[in-house]
DNA sequence: GTAAGCTTTGCATCCGGATGCAAGCGCTGT
DNA sequence: ACAGCGCTTGCATCCGGATGCAAAGCTTAC
């Protein structure tokens, strides 16, 4: 154990300190440490010749020596559950990138069935990180939030819940679904219906009360309210095929584009239904698989870039602010007409921009 | 800028000290510190006494300070560049979770055409993380990777880098691609296609390869061998149109299941093919849509869990003994026969064991 | 009863940088 | 020339746990 232990710690040369180069160039650590340090108090002599030493000798401070006595990790727990719906690959790529720009590095927490959210917590907790980014509709009991957030920063990305005070940042779900059950109206469709996915996320409640009362107002009927119990392609294609039993219905909307997919095809290949002549279909999130030829769906875009600077901004601000208040922002989306609900010939007619189809599609 | 330092301290409770709860049970620091240290010399007694105590007054040990004082970290970097093509998120989600087992967090960077490579790779180093594993075809030189891995455990994923001493793990492309040209000679078929990824990666380089080779060996012919250009749905269906128009080709190999999804749309949709009736469709990874009915994607299934767990075990392996030399592992996959090469009366009788075409896709 | 041998505990110090404070230095103004 | 002021620099100490070493406590054996 020491032994080996002991030749380990041998070769891996362990890496220069700030005292060694200090030593090195005849000046004090402090010096070193504010070289390193923008706005410190050193001459621009100074700190040249130690960061031209420092890059000779391939000197880099020591990141966790830094945490430990500026009591600031620089780290952002994400905290994420959903990886299969590719919504979420892209938003964390972005917000990882969003992050980077004002130096937080994205230390990533998996919660999954299957994995201990207790453990993963404390963890979260013990790494010290200075900002915590939940990203899961689902998962976390309220409770855990609370622990985890608790005298942090802290922001629910796609999330909000009622009786917490956590700031949240998402996408306008409500202005969303009346978008969807407008375009729907304005397609002259009357008979529609709404695929759900998971049943008590807040994504899934607001869109569907803001749809269900939106077809209301609007004197649609709603045929059916499908408990899709998932966002996965399965339960869309199974509620697609619960659709086109009940024959009645002429425009779907799916709670997200996987959903839809999923439907589509069921409606398409099995149901032997033409989209949009006999159902219109459309969807939520704007994911690549939307711009497919294949699938050509009409969604209602996530903003993600306003979503994630959005969620940096106001981390940033909580960091430098500990007493701002909680706040939850809805942030506006924009409805993207495709095939799925306006057919072929009316999709130049409307004038979809996009130069191709396949531009920007995955 | 002191002023709103001193709010923030005072409002972010400070979390309790080892010292402090010490200071609170009457016992020294140390006892504290060999509560939490598994082996350690301390009496069940005491320990027990010292824990119930941190449960109750919440304290947990400061990672960030162990870190510090162990000289180890207990992260894993993982360098990601490409969540876009749905296998990755699947493989770092399961990957994440292997790592959690043997208690390593997983920190990662993200490095996509936008990002400062550069610039992560210092942070990488600066967080001391005791592992690297880096997950991407793509990006990184050589010489990169070499900086990034150097004195540290250390694993390539789905990559390999010949003149490079660093461990890789990845499915083995050869078995794969010779696999799928087997299967399309036992189907009958000659004239068969490839449509390559990213030229260069060594993923692709390999199946490639394989794929030619064994064709020549097998007597078919080589109609087309496409150079896409990126593992991408629009690349794949650029390609796909090529293939149609060329006329000749009776079974295209994609070089991974997302290029032969844009493949499969493209002959099907605009070249009006059959599939499999005129052309043959094969893809590589196993990823969720293969198993959509629409596409039902014969492919060949890279063994995420084997590589998962190979790559942890690895890792573990470098940490306890840094001289373990470098290896190439190349893991056994599996070819997945569905209606795409096969259609659907043979399927059946082949025996394809999904209870439902649904199961287990996304 | 006491010395040897082992275990448990505490003390002191270290990990590598950050930072408050005071000493050092240079410049200005009289 | 010297007092006064401001900027640089270094010293000492701290961040929160880990750990080698020695002291203390307990066993066992003679």
């Amino acid at each position: 154990m020491t032994k080996a232990e002991d030749d380990v710690a041998s070769l891996r040369h362990k890496p220069l300190t700030a005292r060694e180069l200090a030593r090195l160039l005849g000046v004090s650590q402090s010096a070193v440490s504010r070289a390193f340090t923008p706005g410190s108090s050193i001459t621009p002599e100074l700190r040249q010749r130690i960061l031209k030493a420092a890059a000779e000798l391939n000197y880099h401070p020591n990141a966790i020596a830094s945490m430990l006595s500026k009591r600031r990790s620089n780290i952002a727990g994400i905290v994420v559950s959903e990886m299969q719906n590719p919504f979420y690959p892209t938003l964390i790529e972005k917000l990882s990138r969003g992050l980077q720009r004002v130096r937080l590095q994205s230390l990533m927490f998996n919660i999954t069935r299957g994995s201990n959210v207790e453990e993963q917590l404390v963890a979260l907790r013990q790494y010290n990180v200075d900002a915590v980014i939940i990203i899961s509709a689902t998962v976390l009991s309220g409770a855990s939030v609370r622990w985890a957030t608790e005298g942090r920063a802290a922001v629910l990305v796609n999330r909000t819940i009622p009786d917490l005070s956590v700031t949240s940042v998402s996408c306008d779900n409500v202005e969303g679904a009346r978008a969807i059950a407008d375009h729907f109206h304005a397609l002259g469709r009357h008979r529609v219906s709404y695929v759900a996915g998971l049943a008590h996320t807040s994504t899934n409640l607001e869109r569907q009360n803001a749809f269900v009362t939106r077809v209301a107002e609007l004197g649609m009927r709603l045929v059916h309210c499908i408990a899709g119990g998932e966002y996965s392609y399965d339960a869309g294609y199974r509620a697609g095929l619960d659709i086109a039993r009940g024959k009645d219905t002429d425009a779907v909307f799916f709670a997200n584009d996987i959903l839809a997919a999923g439907g589509f095809d069921a409606l398409t290949e099995i149901a032997k239904l033409r989209v949009p002549e006999d159902i219109a279909i459309a969807g939520f999130d704007d994911v690549a698989l939307t711009r497919w030829p294949h699938y050509s769906l009409t969604t209602f875009r996530q903003p993600v870039d306003a979503i994630v600077d959005k969620t940096v901004d106001l981390i940033m601000q909580q960091l430098s602010d500990a007493t701002l208040p909680s706040s939850h922002n809805a942030l506006s989306g924009e409805l993207i007409i495709r095939h799925s609900t306006v057919g072929k010939q009316p999709l130049e007619i409307i004038g979809e921009n996009k130069p191709s189809p396949l531009t920007n599609s995955l």
